[in-house]
DNA sequence: TACAACTCGAACACTACTGTTCAACTTACT
DNA sequence: AGTAAGTTGAACAGTAGTGTTCGAGTTGTA
């Protein structure tokens, strides 16, 4: 059986075809989480039969954006140098990848309800854990406090990121200045208050 | 014409149903911002034609609901006492109204794709006003940092408080210790970081 | 150039929701 | 006890989405 057609040996229109949608979708669920699969492959330039053609279902559509918008934040992630100083590598990591995890939160607010939970977790995991490592790492060589748990200060980044990306696109904050204010509040509120 | 009956007027088991359905709504809209009437309805305890009976349009519904919603909220806030210290006061509205704003906010999600953005905002403006005068206050008391726009740290304490909801939603943080938790990171991001 | 791979629109069946109507019933209130 | 007010399920029309099929057209590739 040769069966099961991998990427590499699909025409290129198709391959490219591919891209487009999975691109489209990602812009698409982040301006809503509920659009339909007809307004996803509109955006894509391409017709619907042709985007069921190459996902099986809306939900796996959404898989596929979700795993693709991951993998471009792991490649950010892991370009970045998080050694040194914990509050410069925060610093680092927020300013170099903020406008990525507001795309990737987007869609995993539309994953949220299509996708069987466990999966979601399984998918995030990884990076979540690489900003989980470097908090640690902060809380035990002193320039982060510990009086509060690590678990809830990852929540805090996660929800003044996602949060500011919200403020944004309201039109209550300039997308220009949100890294640094989310950069000297989450610094602040990683240190211990003077109350 | 003796038209319009006001919620003086009518039956008892009428104005308890009402009082049911909007419960209802909360609830439902706080789980799932797209619940369906019929959900509703049924967890109401109520035929689905009764709730159409009270309320026109489910966008009708959602509108009543979050009013209802937002007005439980403002009479938290009028009874607390939020003169004096900022820092007090800030810890005193945290501590009293958390799991209220949280509710708010869930229908808030669910009127934000419902009702006509102008709606909402003029829904909102009264009571968000009232705790933007406080950090305003604490800026110039210089109890809190003035180094970031008071629309910035109103919003840090907006996001922390649904994604702490969240966050005890999906069992990540228990309810309990949530309120120390957001008191304690608000007041660390409000205050000038030592970097 | 030839052929298989791919695309496309139209039409289909299916599901789920909103909102309405109706006729029968139950219940609150005087 | 009588009556108007209120409730109810069933059935309806209308809309919008998902996923499928088909036949005809287009295009990459060898």
């Amino acid at each position: 059986m040769s069966r099961s057609a991998t990427s590499q040996d699909r025409r290129a229109d198709a391959r490219q075809n591919v891209e487009k949608i999975l691109d489209a979708a990602i812009t698409c669920l982040s301006r809503n989480a509920d659009a339909s699969v007809s307004e996803i492959a509109q955006a894509a330039g391409v017709g619907r039969v042709t985007l069921y053609g190459h996902f099986p279902t809306r939900d796996a559509l959404i898989e596929a954006a979700l795993v693709r918008v991951i993998s471009e934040g792991e490649a950010v992630l892991e370009s970045l140098d998080l050694a040194g100083d914990p509050r410069r590598a925060l610093r680092v990591l927020i300013e170099s990848s903020w406008l990525l995890i507001a795309r990737a939160s987007a869609v995993l607010v539309a994953a949220q309800t299509a996708l069987p939970p466990g999966r979601i977790h399984q998918l995030h995991a990884e990076p979540a854990q690489r900003v989980d490592e470097l908090i640690r790492r902060g809380q035990t060589e002193g320039a982060f406090r510990d009086d509060l748990p690590a678990t809830w200060l990852t929540s805090v980044l996660h929800h003044l990121l996602k949060g500011a990306a919200l403020d944004v696109a309201n039109g209550l904050l300039e997308q220009a200045d949100a890294p640094r204010l989310i950069s000297e509040t989450v610094l602040a509120a990683y240190t211990r208050g003077d109350t």
